[in-house]
DNA sequence: CTCTAATTTTAGAATGATTATAAGATATCA
DNA sequence: TGATATCTTATAATCATTCTAAAATTAGAG
């Protein structure tokens, strides 16, 4: 069958309930077997290529009801857009601050961190997410040095904190005053 | 003095090499000494109350400077906003995915994990970031179990994915065909 | 203390990712 | 095959964040 290499896909929709699609499929099939973690305007614009005419809404659409249900992961990095990994399996990333690439990272030793307690305080986890932020190598010899360590013990308190309005007044007075 | 309140922080800002200004000092004395891990917004309303005028691109290129200078912390989930943490001393947090509180949390075990070897695969790691994704205790009751575990091994696939376009064509000229 | 240059703040516009909307197309199932 | 619920689409709307240029402020020299 000319379809074959779908019928998997196409069963992993159906069993999480979701009706099969060739924009779920391309997307996700897409997810699955790239490498490089990419936004959702990546994802269209690749996507796109397969199946022209598909809509970015569609795009944002499936990849909500994806990452809803499980099968695959958002990736927030300090860049304010929004990543997708179709790999679900247990692995860190390595985020380069610089030219925002994402790394996987598989390493045994955070296997424990993974499946902590699950009730902290109340808190139920359902997902741990250990991430890397740093240089990757093609950029470090691009960046300056900025590497400043300050660790400033916070001081105990334990209400939402508001400042006492007239001691501010009074050093704002003191500073503007000419 | 008055402004003695203040001036381990007009100090800790000399020592960066930042100019001291009072809106530097009220928002990093806010969130000093908050547990709010609030965003943007939140900084720019709850220090507007104590310095009335004080704009919103001052509060973000504030917390763009601190940030840059370490004395503060970015925190990024799912949301789409970013927060903010005044203490950056290792600690991990807990996200409530359904209300976005996030829960401080300190475990010596995970300090280990915090300073890792410094290069992997030639990637320089700056800071290790733990993050327990989950429901709060006041959340839990109001959400719908949606737990599916979905573990798909991921074909080994080292260059950017590609579908062939013929495969993908007949397909699709089998679905959508009358 | 005063002056000057460099830095910071400000209001408002601009950007850009993401979400909402409502109409049309499609998938599912009897 | 037909009915119905679901999905896709184009477009508009939203909203966090960044940009801009002018006004205000800081820091340091004299």
């Amino acid at each position: 069958m000319v379809q074959g290499i779908y019928e998997d896909i196409a069963g992993t929709l159906r069993s999480h309930g979701l009706q099969v699609t060739s924009q779920r499929i391309l997307i996700y099939d897409y997810l699955i077997h790239t490498r490089e973690h990419p936004s959702a305007q990546q994802v269209f614009e690749d996507v796109f290529e397969s199946l022209p005419g598909i809509s970015k809404a569609t795009v944002y659409n499936t990849l909500e009801v994806l990452s809803n249900h499980g099968l695959i992961q958002k990736i927030n990095i300090n860049s304010g857009v929004t990543r997708y990994d179709g790999d679900t399996s247990v692995h860190s990333h390595l985020i380069c601050t610089h030219c925002h690439r994402i790394i996987d990272y598989f390493d045994d030793s955070f296997l424990g961190l993974r499946v902590p307690e699950n009730l902290w305080n109340g808190f139920e986890v359902k997902r741990t997410c250990v991430i890397f932020y740093g240089v990757c190598d093609s950029c470090r010899e691009e960046l300056a040095a900025q590497a400043k360590e300050k660790r400033k013990a916070r001081k105990d308190c334990v209400v939402p904190f508001k400042r006492d309005l007239k001691q501010v007044d009074a050093w704002l007075t003191v500073k503007t005053k000419g």
